[in-house]
DNA sequence: ATTGACAGATTGTCTGATAATCTTTTTAAT
DNA sequence: ATTAAAAAGATTATCAGACAATCTGTCAAT
């Protein structure tokens, strides 16, 4: 007798593929910050009514992913340099607690998934698959945001994680920095399975640290304050 | 030249104006936790149509403070005392941050804000009169937001607020506990004054501690685990 | 008591229409 | 020619009506 016999769960409204799908659209850079979403365009591309798109709209909105100004319709949310430093902060707080929890609550289960994610990660690295590493990478963050175990510091990472990629800048992309990334990933795991709360934290913000270093570096670079 | 000349705002599209009556309809009580909000009552409540109501409902579902099953309809959430305490603890730790923020970067005119709160919240407080003091406690608590300096935590902050309002338990009600409170809401201004960072945080987190003493107490006593 | 069919209620989604508002172009005035 | 005012065009905001899909409760049959 199977535990787990879900039918395909064809339902999930409509409306909830719309978001889905455009959220995914704005993550991989088919639509571009700044870029205006028009509303028939949209219901075109996508074959559904107006209703359902407009509803999505405000999901996205709420999500922050969108912007969207009265009688002007929405837009991919732009981020400055001012905001990105701040997301990050408050990226790094959240993980940090995060980090703190699991290493002092985590189960022994956890501790074991989390270190399936780190190798497959290295792996990852070590193939040169961009998609495989993305995949990784979010396994990783999945498994530490759980290790919070607080659903709202869930919600909250993983809004933080849909706004940032807007950045559109994955971090690994910069020479070099790979390689710390994965050694800063294993100090995390080290400090969790030492069950060490303070410096899996400590870990978890250099981390995001590191990460928003450099990611703030290109941003100034390559600043592009428009309208 | 006046910098600030707002005309009652007539602007704001009907459907903002239906999530701002919804919300707060919700937070007074007027619907409470688990009723069930159904279209077309809520059409002919406010005089608007299925667009805009179901368009609010999409943005007050994004905040948590309503909840929606497919094809059942939306209802005021629910929280269980599991995720009162997450709520809880997370506040306490965006909270803390907010106040070690302020006290290491706020400007004087900031303080004297704060200052300015908690001095009105006393008085609200001697005066007896509810509305006052709730008006009191959230300019405190948005002059803290405001201190962290960060967008994303105040946003997250309030989404935390408007969460815990559903718990409609303002915790000040519990006999002796709005002296306490008076009391904790001086030491992190005066922390914050000090420009002391780790004292305002602790403050901070103090405070809502013991706020979500007494109501995590309660929720225990009155415990009603609905469906 | 359990099952199954049926009716009623409500949501999910589409379409068309109209008003309100932004943007751009054209026209008029200096 | 430059600027201001007016007209046109485009897009959003909102409503109303319709229909299918789905949930819920009732009631008879086993």
């Amino acid at each position: 007798m199977q535990t787990d016999l879900q039918i395909s769960r064809q339902s999930a409204t409509l409306r909830v593929k719309v978001e889905e799908t455009l959220r995914q659209a704005i993550a991989n850079g088919r639509f571009k910050p700044g870029q205006r979403l028009v509303e028939r365009e949209l219901c075109e591309m996508l074959g559904v009514g107006r209703t359902s798109v407009r509803e999505a709209m405000r999901q996205l909105e709420a999500e922050g992913i969108i912007t969207s100004y009265p009688h002007k319709g929405p837009v991919v949310s732009t981020i400055t340099y001012e905001e990105a430093q701040q997301l990050y902060t408050v990226r790094a707080l959240l993980e940090g607690f995060a980090g703190q929890q699991f290493a002092e609550h985590g189960t022994a289960a956890d501790i074991a998934t989390l270190q399936a994610a780190v190798v497959e990660f290295e792996a990852a690295a070590e193939s040169g698959v961009g998609a495989r590493l993305i995949d990784a990478k979010n396994a990783f963050y999945n498994c530490l945001m759980d290790g919070s175990k607080n659903v709202f510091v869930r919600q909250m990472l993983t809004a933080l994680h849909n706004r940032i990629n807007l950045l559109r800048m994955t971090t690994m992309t910069q020479p070099g920095r790979l390689a710390h990334s994965i050694a800063e990933i294993k100090d995390i795991a080290t400090a969790i399975q030492n069950r060490n709360g303070p410096l899996a934290a400590a870990a978890c913000k250099f981390h995001i640290d590191q990460a928003a270093k450099v990611a703030l570096e290109y941003l100034r670079k390559n600043a592009a304050p428009e309208t």
